[in-house]
DNA sequence: TAACAAAATTAGAATTATTCTAAAAAAATT
DNA sequence: AATTTTTTTAGAATAATTCTAATTTTGTTA
């Protein structure tokens, strides 16, 4: 474990968003400032591959991470552009049923209003 | 309605596979060889906005678009890396109860063996 | 712990996908 | 047919990410 990856690491737990690379890249080197975006991406990618991260490709923007790597989905709120997790009860058995095959993994992105906003605006 | 909408139209809608903004591209100038990459781009955003075509973010690679707009899910080979698109019965209710708001759209991208993988591979 | 091998990091160049720009062409409107 | 509006074009610009090759750090073995 490297200094770099372990403040790679910090960063992406320091709070529940989800950070895009350059964001971590800044975090991170505002703690280590020699980090070099290579060093981030290439840490962003082995943490993905050894399943402690996950990355969620981004919609026009750049991809962000998520530091759990449990599936789960998000809202990506119509109104605020906020982006929250969400649980989606029995999942993995409704994709089992629809695919017929082992979901390895998946990724959700739902559009919609949060609930602060259908609040703020009405339905 | 110009011919390059027309054509790009016609060749988003020549197969059943999910093609990039380069293969479009492609497509449509080997019909019309004027025709401009921006122009490509130009049409395939204002498709999306008038909800005639669908785009799949692109997982690593550039984006793709499904010459349909109902949402549904892709199941995305980790064997083969075929792209099947995946329909999951009452899923706009699944995730309203989740949610507990009005899904505007939503994007499922799956990960797992294909049928044909399976089979060949076992499991 | 010194010497060596393997792995990770660095800065910046390169690449890829996409967007922007301003002039020209085409389409729609009067 | 003239004018306005929209679309297209080629290529430059930008944004995100990957690559490169030299250097540093880490891990291993004696």
């Amino acid at each position: 474990m490297t200094r770099q990856r372990a403040v790679i690491l910090e960063v992406l737990r320091s709070d529940k968003c989800h950070h895009t690379a350059e964001e971590l890249f800044d975090l991170a080197k505002s703690k280590l400032p020699t980090i070099s975006r290579a060093t981030v991406y290439n840490n962003l990618h082995s943490l993905e591959q050894e399943q402690i991260i996950r990355r969620i490709s981004g919609d026009g923007g750049p991809d962000r991470y998520d530091n759990a790597f449990i599936p789960h989905g998000h809202l990506i709120c119509t109104e605020c552009g906020s982006v929250f997790d969400i649980d989606i009860p029995g999942i993995d058995a409704i994709l089992y049923d629809s695919i017929g095959t082992m979901v390895e993994s998946y990724e959700l992105k739902v559009r919609g209003r949060c609930a602060r906003c259908s609040l703020a605006i009405g339905e």
